[in-house]
DNA sequence: TTGTATGCGTTATCAC
DNA sequence: GTGATAACGCATACAA
């Protein structure tokens, strides 16, 4: 439990200079074979590790990239889970630390990692359609990387996956069934007036798709305790028709009121969603899933490029394209 | 785009030293209301932020906690997130940051931050029975706090929900329930061997109250694929009595799998879990639930009293004890 | 109550 | 190919 040892110490050890250590460090400059090995020896013999805050002070440079992630949220813990699983593996491959920030500090989160070089690089979760974020990333000095499309892109980067492109899919999937009425279970209330920008996108899609159909959507909402029994009873019940149903939200629950309901998903009614992989296997659900960890992926790859320097032209928006899988839940 | 403002910036513009405007920041000692005043203004007035690195640097503090997070566990997404979000409010809330470390860089992992100085403390999840950081952990100079219980808990400061005492509460409930006879459904061979220290926990509580109460106890584990469904089919087909069964793991898919069996929950068959507080809701579960913000919420007070030096004496070992509640799934 | 001066452990610019 | 040395921005012991 002595001092950690330094860069000096290192350099003692091995008989050179403070300097050259650092440079067999950073590799920023030819060294002989000979005093590699010598200075990597006494490193490896003190476990020396270069600390990081005097790093961040003379390199300007931090090796870490901020996360603003927004714990509760319209995604579900899985979704959110591989986002940061992805992102954070995505940083440590090169060599980057990864810095958890909450949303709820709102936009002075943003602005205090930057402003007290907490990061190289930032990377927003779920932006909001008109989100101050946008506007403070646009004046910064160093990377930001949204997840998810504001209504003004100009001069941001931003990625996703193309929830757009998702609501037609369901849509279609459905009216291909022969379904002239399609029922859709969409974000409680709460959801909805936080912006998510991603609301209005699947909307879109799934209107767009309907009127190309000629489906008649009927909306319904998630109550806010999440009963969604009434809603589904009255959406299905009492049909001579085979109802069609899309799921955006309250999934696991939905599927349990179907069954308390006598309805069989695939035989008495035709279901489709969007959610995460683990849950439409789990559910045995037709569904597009949102990709998180593709997205992940290209943003990570993105930001470094930026970080880089070897970025291409600003792309401003990247869309990961929407799939559909079919399960048990619809028969074909 | 201009630099950043500096102290020296701050100092300037107050009219004082640099030193008063690190005083009035820490409140180190004693300023008076006009210099207080004068610095507080200036700072405003830059939006000056410290520099991380250099306080880091001077301060021999990073004002930053890690987290060691295994993404790929034996728990449950929602579990997971509970604790992140939770531990990270509270750091939040002593104006701390999280830097979040991947389990899979393994021990190294712990070493790294520690000895990079990137954090003033560390909370490590999900300890093995016997794992290498906790013998790393009991060596280095600054508060690590595990939730989960190692074998060895010597010098160790760790937290945890009460698994054993949870494992008890489950075989109870079907024991009143008249049940001579439960099967389990654990977790699949690559969790269990992946020596999470709260299997053998849980399974000590089940196996003592087992036969405390002379029930016989039939084990099934959840196959790598998670199709429960044969599984089950196995347990509760073809019985004259009414099946008891304790779900661990794959929840979703084993309450699905019962009703594709035909297997009404709460009339058929009498379902507890061990799952989370939202899983149980959703799936109408009678069950024990781990209450991760319960212990994150513990986790943080122990490891702030630790940095603040008012941690009474070591505790080694503290558990939040298991509550059962009762939902639809089981019929009394 | 405030100012001065030093050091924290790196990186990077000069010199050699 | 290597060694001095000056920043980097802040905290704090020492003066006043």
């Amino acid at each position: 439990m002595r001092k950690a040892p330094t860069s000096k110490d290192v350099a003692r050890i091995a008989g050179v200079s403070q300097s050259t250590v650092s440079y067999v460090m950073s590799g920023k400059r030819p060294i002989s074979e000979t005093t590699r090995r010598r200075v990597e020896d006494a490193i490896a013999q003190l476990t020396y590790h270069p600390h990081a805050g005097a790093r961040a002070l003379a390199g300007h440079r931090t090796d870490a990239i901020a996360v603003i992630m927004p714990f509760r949220s319209a995604s579900t813990a899985q979704r959110l889970m591989a986002f940061v699983e992805e992102i954070t593996l995505a940083a440590r491959r090169r060599d980057h630390d990864v810095l958890l920030v909450t949303a709820d500090e709102g936009p002075d989160g943003l602005r205090r990692v930057v402003g007290r070089s907490l990061c190289d690089a930032v990377v927003v979760m779920e932006v909001g359609t008109n989100d101050e974020r946008a506007r403070i990333a646009r004046t910064l000095p160093l990377p930001v990387v949204f997840i998810g499309v504001p209504e003004d892109t100009h001069g941001l980067e931003c990625l996703d996956f193309d929830f757009e492109g998702a609501g037609a899919l369901l849509v279609d999937e459905l009216a291909d069934l022969g379904h002239g009425t399609v029922d859709v279970l969409g974000w409680p209330r709460d959801v909805v007036e936080t912006n998510y920008n991603y609301v209005p996108r699947l909307t879109r899609g799934v209107e767009r798709a309907a009127a190309a159909r000629d489906v008649e959507l009927r909306w319904h909402r998630v109550p806010g305790d999440h009963d969604v029994r009434p809603v589904l009873a009255d959406a299905c019940a009492d049909r001579t028709d085979r109802p069609g149903l899309i799921l955006l939200a309250a999934i696991p629950e939905a599927v349990r009121a179907l069954s308390d309901l006598g309805l069989r998903t695939g035989t008495d009614v035709d279901v489709v969603a969007l959610s995460t992989e683990a849950e439409a296997q789990e559910q045995g659900l037709t569904a597009v899933s949102t990709q998180p960890r593709d997205v992940s992926r290209r943003v990570m790859e993105r930001l470094f490029a930026l970080l880089d320097g070897t970025a291409p032209e600003a792309r401003e928006v990247d869309l990961v394209p929407a799939t559909l899988v079919r399960r048990a839940s619809t028969r074909r």
